[in-house]
DNA sequence: CTGAAAGCGCTTACAG
DNA sequence: CTGAAAGCGCTTACAG
């Protein structure tokens, strides 16, 4: 027994009820030539076109969406899906907003979900949120967060198109059947240790936790340019450190301590430029003047500094744009080959270098 | 050259394209009978339903979720609408969350969407984007970021349930009818300055921007409090701050030439707090030996500072499940009474307030 | 240019 | 318990 819908003083004031048999009613016409409209057939006469236009706008009808949709075989939604973040770090959400922005000046939208899985788990136990479980809603998935191999397998196993931000993907190796867009780690402290080089620096530490793929590959671009230059590289990673502030202590003690000590350090990104920072204000060194401090991501962080951290910008709504835009691509064609777009960095002078 | 997956085999390989007709024929029943038994539906004999489920998995069949949602009459899609916010700010990012995740316990889908729209035009001119132009899509609306009377307008002009997120609702006055939730900006700053009246504190200031309506209330929180204990209130507000360090200067300077001087600060919120904290720093005034400070959100900005700022915490995620749910309710009882729901506050108490 | 009809992939009374 | 049929709100050949 269906109830039927509401109060019969609402059905007027209902616009959803209406639907294309009203309005054709209303017109004159046949059902078919209302659908030609709303699609901007040219094949619709100029006064029956405007004889329908009037009879929509009098009975306020907006067309069903979903019904449109089993038709066309395409929802134009997209789902951005969060991995493995406890929370919507601002990072991703700027992301998230450069899918928006490109998906919607595109009359697309996006579906916003979050996925918490563990990366030991076999790839079939992963229990996907129920969009992707289902299908017609969604076109396909740009997916964000940390991604395990067990994750790329069991998005692989639903057969939905999808692009990845490949920065934060740990633990796969050789070559990827799947789309990808990533900014350049490598490229990113190759150039800011550069410029830590030409500002006459010689001495100069990289601190950060090379544990992450990402910090490795940041750690390695920081490395090239030390070796360009003939100069030695200084490595800092505190043991163990007790959370964040604890962070910035023990490796600020780690540099103060070293002997010559480095005018620069390059950290693996402005968290923990930010700690590091701190600590050393602390303990009374200033920064620039006696440390040179470069950060990489241009976080909120950065600009919280006094003075701002010179750092490695990266464009994250860029980052957000390229996906969308891949997967369109890729929706539209479908053996098209897979790609891995790594979108470049830049590094942005601020006020924590000072010039030897 | 990558090579996208197999370009013959994938007829069989896409589930997308096997229909519940399909699985009828595979499993030698009726279309009805497959339906039953997606929906669960009790009427299946037992041997029955393991047929169709062996059918179903044999043929990697997943029922088209358009379909489904044209008969069911309601989407379980809700649109998180973020509205003139040129960014997605961490607070406003964690209420999205807390939408997601309660939506998600009760398997309904969020859609982000943003809109950016002059406060000064007539609300019909409010271009509204596309997914609430259409009906079926979704199911309501909640409301997010800054709102003014006319996007309120609009939005009740298409008919659609929703839920603003209060606190930033700027220029309605009296009665409003439509279901909001926020949380007590009069509450806050009054716990928190009774706090600094309980450690001794008697000379103390507030520093915010009262032109903000929730600002505003955060002052008269603050002045209750002050009232209440015979003070004096001393409201702290720079001219034409150049942005963000420029404020926390003019603010600094302000506080630090009066006669007597405070010896706390209440602040409007966290960054303002930020930004007074790095200025007196600056100037070698120690917070909080020589000044108390006090903030308001407990923003990311809260836990960087040294000490750790105390501060007025507000459950940003337990407001977008409270958004949620409360919309879940208006889609049930569509005559339900319109209500204002207000979450309290927490005052959290870190580092920043010396006891006198 | 336009209407009548078939059809998208489902759900749900209806009748056995 | 189950199948055949009607129907959800649209789009799109088809035939004039």
């Amino acid at each position: 027994m269906r109830k039927p819908r509401e109060a019969s003083a609402s059905v007027e004031a209902v616009p959803q009820k209406t639907t294309i048999r009203d309005v054709a009613r209303a017109a004159g016409v046949g059902i078919g030539t209302i659908s030609r409209v709303l699609n901007s057939s040219s094949q619709v006469s100029r006064e029956t076109r405007a004889r329908v236009l009037e009879a929509i706008r009098r009975l306020g009808f907006r067309p069903n969406a979903q019904a449109r949709r089993i038709l066309k075989r395409r929802s134009e939604i997209v789902c951005f899906l969060l991995s493995n973040r406890d929370f919507l770090h601002p990072f991703h959400a700027r992301i998230l907003q450069g899918v928006e922005s490109y998906a919607s000046s595109l009359k697309h939208h996006v579906l916003f979900a979050v996925l918490h899985y563990s990366p030991r788990v076999p790839a079939e136990k992963i229990d996907l949120p129920p969009v992707l479980q289902e299908h017609g809603l969604i076109d396909g998935i740009i997916l964000a967060g940390t991604i395990y191999p067990n994750l790329l397998r069991r998005i692989e196993s639903i057969h939905m198109p999808f692009v990845a931000f490949s920065n934060n993907v740990v633990g796969t190796d050789g070559e990827q059947h799947y789309d990808q867009v990533g900014f350049d780690d490598f490229n990113g402290t190759l150039q800011a240790t550069r410029y830590l080089i030409e500002q006459g620096h010689r001495l100069i530490g990289f601190a950060g936790d090379t544990s992450y793929p990402w910090i490795q590959r940041r750690f390695d671009g920081y490395r090239r340019a030390i070796r360009e230059s003939k100069l030695k590289s200084i490595s800092i990673l505190p043991q163990n450190p007790d959370g964040f502030v604890d962070f910035g202590r023990k490796s600020a003690l780690r540099i103060l301590s070293r002997q010559p000590r480095p005018t620069a350090v390059v950290t693996g990104n402005d968290e923990t430029a930010y700690a590091l920072w701190l600590s050393l204000r602390r303990q009374g060194v200033k920064v620039p003047e006696e440390i040179s401090l470069v950060g990489f991501d241009d976080r909120e962080e950065a600009v919280l500094m006094d003075p701002p951290l010179s750092t490695v910008r990266v464009h994250k709504e860029e980052i957000g744009e390229t996906c969308m835009k891949m997967l369109l691509e890729r929706l539209h064609h479908p053996q098209m080959a897979f790609s891995h777009r790594i979108l470049p960095t830049e590094f942005v002078v601020r006020g924590t270098v000072l010039h030897l």
